[in-house]
DNA sequence: TCTACTTTGTTGTCAATGACTACATTGGCT
DNA sequence: AGCCAATGTAGTCATTGACAACAAAGTAGA
């Protein structure tokens, strides 16, 4: 053992790594400060420098969640396939997120973040409903799906993936396999959106 | 103040009920089983004599939270509609529920119960799901829906609305009103199903 | 270089909590 | 009457998050 040195040096980021990882192994509820502090090799008062809160601590974990996922998005709307294709391929991207990650979703999702690091979160948080909304727009211009509304109709497709995501992440889906779920329901909401949903017309 | 008999007499369904109101008001982190027994004028030791652990308790509430909204989407699925209405009416109990219990709501889903209570939480979990499942087999009797495997495409309807419900819990709609959201949802799902989903054909 | 000043860590303390134990009271059953 | 399981009380313990007082180390200006 090297003897430390006073200033860790990258105290933060080593505690949010290490923060990430014990949520993933344990929850939220299974971390804690002072033992995170030992895990790290620093007194338990050190943390307090960096993160006001546990709870600003966890925040800047979902907040890391956030942007990790989002590249996983943009990635899968990106992929050389035809619109449906894409369309498929984010959501297969956001479930299996939350399947390799499933208590780190729950912290992302989280309703009881900080005021102040809530308007970041949030923002960031909401990216992937504006991948999504472009890409309604985007087909509904080629006549591959029937006119509406697109934010509505991109909220439409996030709120469903992320219930799938969720139970998908929970292992409560009853039986069904992920694959199943997530190939249903994006089948699902695109047979809908070509046939035309009425709430979603303009007006 | 009458000074209290030795024994409660019901102190389990007092604990109970206090437990949910703390968990609607404050959510899970903010209730404390010492914090339970002052409430209810009964020392710190007492709630172990009918709660082994926090968690049992927990699920305790979680049971009894799945007991109350099988209820209120039975009503709904009864309701003197056509067969689309009492879907969208499904819907709507299920999301209003959510709203009106956001916290509790959590509770019923989170992953981490107790494997004994697991069983009996998992059974009443999950009528909700059997509900949608024989609405859709009904519907696609009276021809209102295509073909497809019931039990797939109840699970779909199933996740749509649960991350419709917490979602809109959260207040995380991203601005689009909570009955914007739902009506577009069931919509969509009724539209997707009316014109056939690929994955859900039985082959 | 000397010297303030800020950042980053350390140590000690506090009240609260969940779990556990030993003991008291009660009511039901024989 | 007398036993006994169920229910409640009181006390203890380790752990935790937050905070305060202090120490060390980097930094920037005279």
């Amino acid at each position: 053992m090297t003897d430390q040195p006073y200033h860790h040096g990258k105290l933060r980021e080593a505690l949010l790594e290490r923060a990430m990882e014990t949520i993933e192994e344990a929850g939220v509820e299974g971390l804690s400060l002072r033992q995170l502090a030992r895990d790290v090799n620093v007194s338990h008062g050190a943390p307090a420098k960096h993160f006001r809160d546990k709870q600003a601590l966890i925040d800047a974990v979902a907040l890391a969640g956030f942007e990790s996922m989002n590249r996983l998005i943009q990635d899968a709307a990106q992929s050389r396939e035809d619109l449906r294709g894409r369309f498929v391929s984010v959501g297969k991207a956001y479930v299996d997120f939350a399947v390799e990650h499933p208590a780190l979703l729950t912290v992302m999702y989280s309703t009881k973040h900080h005021p102040d690091s809530s308007e970041e979160l949030r923002s960031t948080g909401v990216q992937g409903i504006h991948v999504a909304q472009a890409m309604v727009a985007e087909a509904q211009e080629a006549g591959a799906l029937a006119a509406g509304n697109p934010e509505t109709l991109a909220m439409v497709c996030f709120v469903s993936l992320h219930g799938t995501a969720l139970l998908a992440a929970g292992g409560q889906l009853d039986g069904n396999s992920v694959e199943d779920v997530v190939t249903a329901t994006t089948d699902t909401l695109w047979a809908g959106m070509a046939a035309g949903v009425p709430a979603a017309q303009l007006h």
